[in-house]
DNA sequence: ACTATCATGATAGCATTACTATCATAATCA
DNA sequence: TGATTATGATAGTAATGCTATCATGATAGT
């Protein structure tokens, strides 16, 4: 893959289609990961860029809906990255294993698209995309499709669970569970030793082990 | 209970301790009920309540302060109806059901506070909570004990499991998992109807039944 | 080669937000 | 009664989140 489109026009105008766009998109993952979304502006966005802040507005309303663009990108990219890894597989409970696996592990960078630092659009997702959600504005954000690249990547693992137990009735339940329950224990591990019991030394492979014990088990129990 | 004192200092001076206080208190958990929290300002609190930007200031560093305390308030308050309703029961079992079912079902207004309407104050809980974690000052705010209620109610639950499974490594991040996707849970069933299986007709008993069935059936299942 | 257009830069400005500071006055407490 | 304290009234300031206008340099079509 050397493109991911964001289907969901939360720009004003394409990023991916100019010099000044991936710049803006580079400079953002960065600047967001290393200042936080709140004290993140487009004044700073373009000072680092050497740009202006009008330009920045020509290619994204306000920095809410960049923040969104951001994380579509990182879903549908996610989620091709995902499909290419489980298309082989055929037993839903061994694709089940490899998708939490992939879910837990911390991202790579991917070579693909070298003005992105996947491994700091990963921070973002972590500790910024769930104020996307909870604004007064959710519900126009929703119909507008920005979250749907999030809810393909849900029913994609939703699918995945119903095949291995037809009859449990919270499937999408649980694989939105799943999703935002990672990225609330990555942040808790750091920010919250008290209430994780992940060790230091094997984070990965416990937040594993807690996850497909958890999902396993809901699954395969009778209800 | 005829008061929950917030140990926490995110005041400056005590809300709880006179009228003024009290009808910030009041008015903010409406307004930001209301609002929400990005629209919610000290100005327009004043103006709610017949007082000025400066008064407020001196009960509250910052809004983020007060919706800190909101917080640190709703948790002290849940903790201690929760270890009323749960006090006399011995099997922990039961005890854990009847928490999930506690967790579960809407709050109910008390009367000990006419001033604060819980209703709206779980509403902010469920909308704005998870923000005041995912900050870049999220760890000086840990270290000032600003969230210790919410810790406490965690422990709380944690050690109920802990009797439940002994060997069950987990009980922390279980327990954190809990608290924290009952109210994703809650959200996304009014926002996000396509990724929830809960029922419109019964969602309280669905989401009762979601969690009851997700816990028991990890603990019960050796690991 | 010539012109039209388009993308960007440069600059200005404005309303709102998030505070801080100062002074006056009313309540209350010793 | 006098001192302290709580609140109100008012002003001001820096930063934020935009919008608008004009100039310029690149590019594309004829």
């Amino acid at each position: 893959m050397t493109n991911v489109s964001v289907k969901e026009q939360c720009y004003l105008k394409n990023p991916a289609e100019t010099k000044l766009g991936e710049r803006i998109i580079g400079a953002s993952v960065q600047l967001i990961a290393e200042l936080g979304f709140e004290r993140f502006t487009f004044k700073r966005l373009a000072a680092q860029i050497g740009s202006t802040e009008a330009s920045v507005y020509r290619y994204f309303e306000n920095k809410h809906k960049l923040l969104l663009y951001l994380i579509a990108w990182y879903w549908t990219w996610r989620f091709h990255q995902l499909k290419m890894l489980t298309d082989d597989i055929k037993d839903p409970t061994e694709k089940l294993e490899k998708i939490i696996h992939f879910l837990c592990k911390p991202v790579e960078v991917d070579s693909n698209f070298d003005y992105i630092n996947e491994i700091e659009l990963q921070e973002i997702i972590v500790a910024e995309s769930i104020k996307t959600l909870h604004t007064k504005e959710v519900d126009d954000d929703r119909k507008h499709g920005y979250f749907s690249a999030f809810k393909d990547f849900i029913h994609f693992i939703s699918e995945c669970m119903n095949s291995i137990n037809p009859n449990y009735p919270y499937c999408h339940n649980l694989a939105s569970m799943l999703i935002d329950n990672i990225q609330e224990q990555k942040f808790n591990f750091v920010h919250f030793a008290t209430i994780s019991n992940l060790s230091p030394k094997k984070t990965e492979s416990d937040l594993q082990s807690f996850f497909s014990h958890l999902i396993f088990s809901t699954l395969k129990s009778s209800i």
